[in-house]
DNA sequence: ATAGCTATTCTTGTATACAAGACTTGTCAA
DNA sequence: TTGACAAGTCTTGTATACAAGAATAGCTAT
């Protein structure tokens, strides 16, 4: 509903193109393995292949496409190891974080516990929505969330460094159907986290983090219902370029 | 003694010429607000403008300069912001990964352990030499060190990753003098590391880790002594470009 | 002397032509 | 049929001309 002018793109910025294609990819609109032509894109969103290489560069270097000299810019497949290693990232720091939060002195700002629970309310009302968009309302409020507890750490420049590794990670969220007792299960945890926060009681919170980011990687369940999107050793096809 | 051809930078492709503006700017010799032109630096190099500007998109990504559109391109100024939370980053990671080690029952690579010993005695040899590059040394071998312990413990995506923000500390650590007392020091914590890793201790591993990376940043002595090196609030000069 | 305007000259941003590697296709020969 | 080779056509990589914003210098008018 927000922005699906295929049609006549007019007047895009760079950071819009960018916006845009990293959403697409995100959601999967994009399916991994789509190739990305600098020619064909500058002639979609009326721009010279100049400035849309640079979007195709900070998409590379985020993780959304992999380049092959010469040759093309395809929409990266999901890396379960990337996903593995940004999940033991955050759930170290968020362990890290929410315990300091919780035991620590420091007063807490009003403002930013007020905006942790007004997007608990807010994911609360999504939950029974059964639309589509819905769902991935969802996810966007779960990452509001977070970044707002690092926020409210004091570190959401760590946050932003996360965000620039993202690319497996967030789609590989997608991939899995988010059953409405399993969004209520999410819901609830982040109630216990907030409750930990406010409370000054850091007692569960390892326990909750873990369980809450780590969703295990069932790679078997992931490679039967979605190996053309996955990253998976059998399908060598000679390594991409490297950033330079 | 490495590189340092000035005259007839004959045959460099864009990863050298990044590692070398890079390093530049890492080492100081290039200082912050230092202007980079894309003109002088492609007649430096010898290239054309379009390779060039890749370059100074990464560097700028990394932190290292600052792009003020259709103004110029600065060598950045340190930040000690960023600075702390990548030590805070590093330390929180840092902390749970070694424990893991210590206490966790995987075995460990013997080839990883003896790395990890030949850097500390290469590391010990550098203490002893006076000249400016074995300070440099020292600092690299440091750097070998830490990454030889993510390695272990299997985290080198989260090395690298961290490394493409290193702008800030990595210049922070050599605003330091590293007397031949610290240098002992730092080693002699690298060693207590080490041994905890292979004894299967981890006792003591918090305190250790946070006094190594810590090295608590003494704002006002920074000030003092490196003003014209730093991000401080009073230089307002108008944010550079969002990096789009 | 100084405020304000203008032309100039910097800078980076964009468009585009061309270079060069990688792959495909088709032809021809064995 | 199958192989090799070559032309052609993709792709991205590079060079360069031009556009346009920002800063400066210098002029003019008050």
């Amino acid at each position: 509903m927000t922005s699906l002018k295929k049609e006549g793109e007019g007047m895009t910025s760079k950071a819009d193109i960018l916006r845009q294609l990293r959403n697409e990819i995100l959601t999967l609109e994009l399916k991994p393995g789509s190739i990305l032509s600098e020619t064909a894109l500058s002639e979609r969103f009326e721009i010279s292949r100049t400035p849309l290489r640079d979007v195709l560069k900070q998409l590379a270097h985020e993780g959304y496409i992999d380049v092959y000299p010469k040759r093309g810019n395809l929409v990266s497949y999901i890396d379960l190891e990337s996903v593995e290693q940004i999940i033991y990232l955050r759930s170290t720091l968020e362990k890290d974080m929410i315990k300091n939060l919780a035991s620590h002195a420091s007063p807490l700002p009003l403002r930013g516990v007020l905006e942790l629970k007004e997007i608990l309310e807010r994911q609360e009302e999504t939950i029974e929505q059964e639309q589509e968009h819905a769902r991935e309302a969802f996810l966007r409020l779960d990452d509001a969330f977070h970044k707002a507890l690092f926020t409210l750490a004091g570190r959401v420049f760590l946050w932003d460094l996360i965000q620039q590794s993202n690319a497996h990670y967030a789609r590989y969220r997608r991939l899995h159907l988010l059953k409405k007792e399993k969004l209520k299960e999410i819901l609830a945890e982040h109630r216990l986290i907030l409750d930990s926060v406010i409370g000054r009681n850091g007692e569960k919170i390892d326990e909750i983090v873990q369980h809450h980011l780590h969703e295990d990687i069932n790679a078997a369940y992931l490679s039967e219902n979605f190996a053309e999107y996955l990253n998976l050793p059998s399908f060598d096809s000679s390594e991409p370029a490297d950033r330079t």
